[in-house]
DNA sequence: GGCATTACGCTACGACTCGTAGCGAAAGCT
DNA sequence: AGCTTTCGCTACGAGTCGTAGCGTAATGCC
């Protein structure tokens, strides 16, 4: 996950693939117990039963470790054909908000948000470990819409990014702030009103 | 802001007014050179130039500190009439990214947020100081645009508050997102496209 | 098999931050 | 005046940080 050019066949002991997943497992533990601010290091090591010297090894500080152990949790996610674009946005909503359901996942992801503010690596690393995953999930659901015949193809493409920027930025940005920040539970009823503003827009949606 | 209910008239040495706002903008500025991670509140303290007690006598820890000296930054949101709902949206949203664009924000908001993922009383601190203020301009701006009748009026009670909250989780998700985990610029050009979805859906906005 | 190379566990370390306690002095109220 | 509370200062134990050094374990190459 963090040395992927110079892996391939060095001399020397191999590093422990075990380890890793025992950390990155430990870290979440960790979260879930003691939460962003609490949570060190040496506890971590303690936890996989690893040293705390071969975890500094590996990561370079909390940020990274965190951001590696988070990352796993988007794993799941996926975008089935539910058969309709609204159907298929309600799914992916609810996907994304039982993974900000989850405690390790609630502490952890704003705090390294947070620190990437201010660490364009940091930044850089969510941003493929995890972001990229959301925002294809965007791309694959308009593209599947448009083959349904229920949005038209694009015909600009620099028109088209942008707009997929923007639906990304307004779906994740809802539910991440509806469960952290309002703390109001994303549930089926949450996501259906939201799809419904989102495919009619304002007017239509008050008139229903 | 943390004592006013027995602030009234005490005996004794009364708290120096002035110590307040040198510590909330000595926090303000040890965000913008250290971040959250790395203040400390023996920095902020020499900073202020205030005794480090005297920090810990007024709050109970960083994380309360942090969210006064940002919930401080909000008391420049309002909300005049620019004539139509569409111009009041965009202005709210370059208002709000205008904050979100000084480091101070950046850098402390979202750790608060995350922070206050285990603190319930944390959180109840930032709904009170920051997200109360931000969601008014959501049922102002709304009840601007029925008096236009540019959105029908609202018959059920419950109904209303719950679409509020909906804009709201959109609104303020959306130009966070933006903001700090895609890290792009929230300009006009933006804010125009984000209104145009939030008002006419999705198919509108890709019909233009 | 022997050798070079790398990873690992362990211990120890200085530097730093935390949050609190205790003190004398200052500043208000009645 | 006398009382009360705050303030600045110093000092303290506890805890974390990130690193260095050492001996040992595991692998590839000759």
């Amino acid at each position: 996950m963090q040395s992927r050019s110079p892996a391939a066949s060095r001399p020397g002991r191999p590093r422990s693939a075990a380890a890793d997943t025992a950390i990155l497992a430990a870290t979440r533990a960790a979260l879930v117990e003691l939460g962003w601010s609490k949570l060190t290091l040496g506890d971590v090591a303690t936890r996989a039963g690893v040293a705390k010297t071969t975890l500094y090894r590996r990561w370079s500080g909390k940020n990274e470790l965190v951001v590696d152990a988070v990352a796993e949790l988007f794993d799941e996610l996926e975008l089935p054909d539910r058969g309709s674009l609204a159907a298929d946005i309600e799914g992916v909503v609810l996907q994304f908000a039982a993974i900000l359901a989850r405690p390790e996942a609630r502490s952890g992801l704003m705090a390294v948000v947070a620190e990437s503010t201010r660490d364009d690596a940091l930044r850089e690393r969510i941003r493929e470990s995890i972001v990229e995953r959301q925002k294809g999930l965007v791309l694959a659901g308009r593209a599947r819409a448009q083959s349904r015949g229920e949005l038209p193809p694009e015909t600009d493409p620099a028109e088209a990014a942008r707009t997929a920027d923007l639906i990304f930025d307004v779906v994740a940005g809802a539910v991440v702030h509806r469960a952290l920040v309002s703390a109001e539970p994303v549930d089926a009823e949450w996501a259906q009103g939201f799809t419904q503003l989102l495919l009619g827009g304002l007017a239509a949606s008050a008139s229903t």
